[in-house]
RNA sequence: GGGCCUCUAGCUCAAUUGGCAGAGCAACGGACUCUUAAUCCGCAGGUUCGGGGUUCGAGUCCCCGGGGGCCCA
C-alpha cells in the first residue's frame, strides 16, 4: 500500500484539490498542461541555458530593455504577484532566473494559474529591473508542465534526512549540495577512466551474477535464477574474473562497477557501492602505487571546478582537517607503524601478541593468528590517525589472501593500503600467482571463518583452474569510488554521495503491530 | 546486534511542572505596476509515527512496535 492511501490530512488534501482545480481551468482555457515541447506555444525547440542568459547580459545597468529575445524554461520557485505585475524565478539544471510578466505579457491573467512547482517557458526580451535584477521580460509563455503537488518549504527547503533521501527529487530541487554530488561522481568516473584509458588499459563487464562470490571477506546477497535452477550470488568483488582475463592474455584490465555486500549500513558502508579494479601484468605492487596517486590526483582535480575550488588546488578540507594531495604520498608499513603507535617493536613472531593487543584496547579472539591481530592493531591505533595520503605496506600474509609473499619477508605480502584523511581509499598488491599457494591460502581463509563461527564460502575452483593455466605476473589495485568522492567532496556520508541509498520502506499506515 | 538522540499541519519549527496543540512558509479569498524568502488584510488547515498503560487530564511520563540520525560492535 502506498502512503498516498492514507486518509488524506485536511490541508494536504485541500492542497491538492487547489492544484487539480488549477489543471482544470488550465484545460478549459484550451492550455495542455503536460505539453509535447516548447515548439508549439513558443516556437523554439529548446530553451537557453538560465546561466547562459546570465553570462551573455551580465553587466547591465539597472532599468534596461535590450532588444535580445530569448525563451527559458524552468521550474518556478519563486512567485510575487503584485497585481497586474508578476515575478517569477525559475530555475533549470544551470541555476535561477527571474522572470517579470506585466501588460504586455500575453494571457497574463492567466498566469495566476501558474504555481510554484510548475515548469513553465517564457519568450521575452531581456533586460533588469529597475532594481537592476537581471529578468526576461515575457511576452509569450507556456505551461510545460503542472506540478501537482506543492514544493518543500522555500527558504529552508527539506532538512529532515529521511526525506532527503527517500524524495530525492525534491531535494535535488530545492538543494545545490547533492547535484553538486552528482556532478562529481560523473567528473570522477570520467577522471578514472581517462587515466586508465591513456595508459593503455582495457575496460571490461564482468559478471554481476556468479556462482560464488569470491575476491573478497564478505556475506553475500543471494538470488535464484529460474531458468538455470541455480543458486547465483551478487558479486562482492571485481577481482577474481578479471584475474581471469589476465590469464587470458589481456594484460591490461580494469572494470568500473557495483559490489554488493549483505552487512550493515553506516557512514562508511553501504549494500552497493562502486569499485574500480585495475590488473596490469608484468609489473608489482610498486607500479599501482604510481597508479593510485595518477588516479587520486586526477580525480581531485576533476571534482576542484565543482565544488568551487581552485583547478590545480590539492588541500582539501576533510572532517575538519586539511589533506594535502601533492604528491609524493608518504609510505609506511604496516609492522613499523604499529610498533611506533605501541611505543615497542610488534613482529609477528612475539609471542604475547595478544597480550600486547589487550594492552592497547584491541579483543582478540582465540582464531586469530598473529598477523590478524597485527591488522586489528593497526586499524585501531594507526589508521584513523593517517591525515597526509600514505601507501600502508606489507600487509602479514594471513590476512592478504591474494596478495604475492613479499620479496623480503615471506610472512608478509606485498600489499598496500592507500589511506588518506582516515579514509581507506585503496587495496593494491603484487598479485599472488601461485595456484598452489593460492589454493592454500583460500583453505586458511575458510577455516579462519569457520573458527569465527562464520559460513565459510565454496571455493572458486573455475578461478584456482584459470591459475593453473598461468596468469603472468602483474599488479592490482582497488579503489572504492565512493570513498574516494567521500574524500573529494568532505561529504559527511556515503549516503548523500548515492540518490538513491537502500532504506527501509516508510512505514506504513495501517500496519498490523507485533 | 548494543547505546544515545529524534519523529507535532504539505514543508520548516514552537508548545513552561502533565493543564485549551501554536507560528512562519505553502494553500485559499482579497489589495497592490519593480518585487528579491515581496508586503498588507482575511480565512482555513492536526490520527502530535502506530498501539497500549499511568492520570481528573498525556505532544509531554511508562511499556511494546515502526521510520530516521549519530556513536559503538
Amino acid at each position: 500500500m502506498s502512503e498516498d492511501e492514507r486518509a488524506p490530512g485536511g490541508r494536504e488534501a485541500a492542497v491538492l484539490a487547489a492544484r487539480r482545480a488549477s489543471l482544470e481551468r488550465l484545460r478549459a482555457a484550451g492550455i495542455e498542461p503536460f505539453a509535447l515541447d516548447l515548439r508549439s506555444a513558443l516556437g523554439v525547440r529548446e530553451p537557453t541555458p538560465l546561466a547562459s542568459v546570465r553570462a551573455a547580459f551580465a553587466g547591465l545597468g539597472p532599468d534596461v530593455l535590450t532588444p535580445e529575445r530569448r525563451t527559458v524554461a524552468g521550474r518556478v520557485v519563486l512567485a510575487r504577484d503584485l497585481g497586474r505585475l508578476r515575478f517569477l524565478v525559475l530555475r533549470d539544471r544551470t541555476g535561477d532566473l527571474q522572470v517579470v510578466a506585466g501588460e504586455d505579457t500575453a494571457r497574463f491573467g492567466l498566469l495566476a494559474e501558474v504555481d510554484l512547482g510548475d515548469i513553465i517557458g517564457v519568450t521575452g526580451r531581456v533586460g533588469t529591473t529597475r532594481r537592476g535584477e537581471l529578468s526576461v521580460f515575457a511576452e509569450a509563455w507556456a505551461m510545460l508542465t503542472k506540478a501537482l503537488r506543492p514544493l518543500p518549504e522555500k527558504w529552508h527547503g527539506l532538512r529532515d534526512p529521511d526525506l532527503q533521501q527517500r524524495r530525492r527529487y525534491l531535494h535535488l530541487i530545492t538543494d545545490e549540495t547533492p547535484r553538486r554530488h552528482v556532478l562529481a561522481r560523473a567528473a570522477v568516473l570520467k577522471a578514472l577512466r581517462s587515466v586508465l584509458d591513456r595508459q593503455g588499459y582495457v575496460e571490461v563487464e564482468g559478471p554481476v551474477l556468479q556462482p560464488t562470490a569470491g575476491g573478497a571477506m564478505a556475506r553475500p546477497f543471494t538470488t535464484f535464477h529460474h531458468a538455470l535452477g541455480i543458486e547465483l550470488k551478487l558479486r562482492i568483488s571485481l577481482e577474481l574474473y578479471l584475474k581471469r582475463l589476465l590469464v587470458g592474455g589481456l594484460e591490461r584490465v580494469y572494470e568500473i562497477g557495483r559490489n554488493f555486500r549483505n552487512e550493515g549500513i553506516d557512514r562508511d558502508h553501504l549494500p552497493e557501492f562502486t569499485m574500480l579494479e585495475a590488473y596490469r601484468a608484468w609489473v608489482d605492487y610498486e607500479a599501482m602505487m604510481e597508479l593510485s596517486q595518477t588516479l587520486v590526483v586526477e580525480a581531485a582535480r576533476a571534482v576542484n571546478g565543482i565544488v568551487g575550488r581552485a583547478p590545480d588546488d590539492l588541500v582539501l578540507p576533510v572532517r575538519g582537517r586539511e589533506v594535502d594531495l601533492t604528491p609524493p604520498f608518504e609510505r609506511i608499513t604496516v609492522l613499523g607503524s604499529v610498533s611506533e603507535a605501541v611505543g615497542e617493536e610488534v613482529r609477528l613472531d612475539r609471542p604475547d601478541l595478544a597480550a600486547l593487543a589487550e594492552r592497547h584496547g584491541v579483543e582478540v579472539a582465540p582464531a586469530w593468528g598473529p598477523g590478524k591481530i597485527v591488522q586489528e592493531l593497526f586499524e585501531a591505533l594507526v589508521e584513523p590517525t593517517i591525515v597526509r595520503p600514505t601507501f600502508v605496506c606489507d600487509f602479514p600474509r594471513e590476512v592478504s589472501p591474494l596478495a604475492r609473499p613479499h620479496r623480503d619477508d615471506p610472512s608478509l605480502t606485498e600489499h598496500f593500503d592507500l589511506v588518506a584523511g582516515g579514509i581507506e581509499l585503496v587495496t593494491a598488491f603484487s598479485e599472488l600467482t601461485d595456484p598452489i599457494e593460492q589454493r592454500e591460502r583460500f583453505e586458511l581463509q575458510q577455516r579462519l571463518k569457520e573458527a569465527l563461527g562464520g559460513q565459510a564460502h565454496p571455493l572458486d575452483e573455475d578461478f584456482l583452474r584459470a591459475l593453473e593455466h598461468g596468469m603472468p605476473p602483474a599488479g592490482g589495485l582497488g579503489l572504492g569510488v565512493d570513498r574516494l568522492l567521500m574524500l573529494l567532496t568532505d561529504a559527511p556520508s556515503l549516503r548523500d554521495l548515492v540518490m538513491f541509498p537502500a532504506q527501509r520502506p516508510a512505514s506504513p499506515p495501517d500496519q498490523p503491530v507485533g
